[in-house]
DNA sequence: CAGAGCGTTCCGATATATAGAACATTTATT
DNA sequence: AATAAATGTTCTATATATCGGAACGCTCTG
């Protein structure tokens, strides 16, 4: 029923992208004939169509002679993740980030119970951070790491509590500091270090994503202590916080 | 230029797939006059193609006139592994052979006769990217490939047979010296290669399965030979082998 | 054993995608 | 700056590839 005022469209490919659809959604094998009827097509134009998405590999034929989805979708999509260049996405609002604050500006992202720092901006300011490109920090002490955890804190939470290490005297090592702690963080939508991995140096963190909530990096900010005489790092939580979610949004042409 | 001897497909939707896929590995906005010349496709047929794909969502038309895939096709194909929600279920183990090997851990699926990999942790290393994840392998060279082979052998036997590609001089070619191994596999309760892949890349591969014993994906460890001094591989087998246990044992709740 | 329901195949009619050229707009060249 | 080359976009007649409907064979079910 095409009730549309868009531009005319090749129904073959239109037809064949819906069924296409329709597979991934099912969690089950579905016949032709349900197929058709859900669809409104005919049973033998729906016939066609799995036939064609068959042979180019993203509909398989089961045992029971019904259909569904292979994942050669969902690995071509993939590609699109890998070329979206976090580095590239990002830099622009990194560079704001490192207007407004004057700090370090890091770009990270999680490899197993760490954060890899795979961009940074270093701060104008004198008293410099000293983590370079490439370096890692473990997840539950900086900012973003912390932005990262409580992102994916179900899926986290066992592993994290038996690698609590403690770096200095303001680190997280209980299981109950970590959960309120991250309750925290997911509520105001940042992270927050408070010396937790380096002695006196702050960070915060906030967690770029997909359309879908898939967490890929954290964007965040590190400071030492000294130069945030008035305390009040929620501030630039909230600029981080900001900056990140345009990231997010930028993925959402 | 149709050589296939393959059923006659729908010309339209393969064009239009195929243009997608283009897109989809462009990791820039691609003009309709280069995407023509490189599919061998007319202009307006490729012009056509690209303002249906747009309409339903999967391309997008960026300010300097090109067109670029957007990340619907991985929204969509994000739903064929959420079905399959193993990612969940087996995160909490996957973790800790991360952190009990140090080396770098699959969960892979069987596609026809490859595997493919839909989650990874990475070995404790330089960053590298995060993507390998989406990759695929032959099911008759890896751990990971050879444990659901294992567990499938009698309904895979005749398919895989004429399927034994070389990869290495250590990768198993003929069906006998494959069923030699199969039976061993099946008996130990995990798969291990030797190289068989990749030159001096072990792997080793026990199977998820569901109380009915129907086969879901397999969890892999793979490592460089060098990283295994005393060349007890089946120190770690045992461990992949528990772990996957652990993973089918939370089915039967 | 009859019948219904399903997946699959076939074929002529026609709607549909196609090719090619024309037009518009941008980029490169002199 | 003027011209040329190249690119994106639109148009249309034509051929062809797609479609719908009916027919076939198979497998379950009553």
């Amino acid at each position: 029923m095409p009730a549309n005022t868009t531009p005319k469209l090749d129904s073959t490919l239109s037809k064949g992208l819906l069924v296409l659809e329709t597979l991934v959604c099912a969690n089950a094998g579905v016949g032709v004939t349900a197929l058709s009827v859900e669809l409104g097509l005919t049973k033998s134009n729906t016939y066609r169509l799995l036939q064609t998405l068959r042979t180019l590999g993203y509909v398989k034929h089961n045992a029971d002679k019904t259909y569904s989805a292979t994942l050669k979708t969902w690995q071509v999509g993939r590609r699109s993740i890998e070329n979206l260049n976090l580095r590239e996405a990002t830099a622009a609002q990194m560079n704001q980030l490192a207007a407004d604050t004057g700090e370090t500006i890091y770009l990270a992202v999680r490899e197993n119970l760490s954060v890899v720092y795979v961009n940074k901006i270093d701060s104008i300011k004198p008293i410099r951070s000293w983590n370079p490109i490439g370096g890692s920090a473990p997840i539950h002490c900086v900012g973003t790491g912390k932005a990262i955890l409580a992102a994916n804190y179900d899926e986290l939470r066992d592993s994290v509590r038996h690698a609590l290490s403690q770096h200095t005297d303001k680190t997280i090592t209980t299981i109950d500091a970590l959960d309120a702690d991250m309750a925290l963080t997911r509520k105001r939508g940042y992270a927050v270090d408070t010396g937790e991995y380096r002695e006196r140096i702050l960070s915060v963190g906030a967690v770029i994503s997909l359309p879908d909530s898939e967490v890929l990096a954290a964007l965040g900010v590190s400071l030492p202590e000294i130069n945030l005489p008035d305390g009040d790092i929620d501030a630039i939580g909230a600029m981080v916080a900001k900056a990140a979610a345009r990231v997010s949004a930028s993925f959402s042409d």
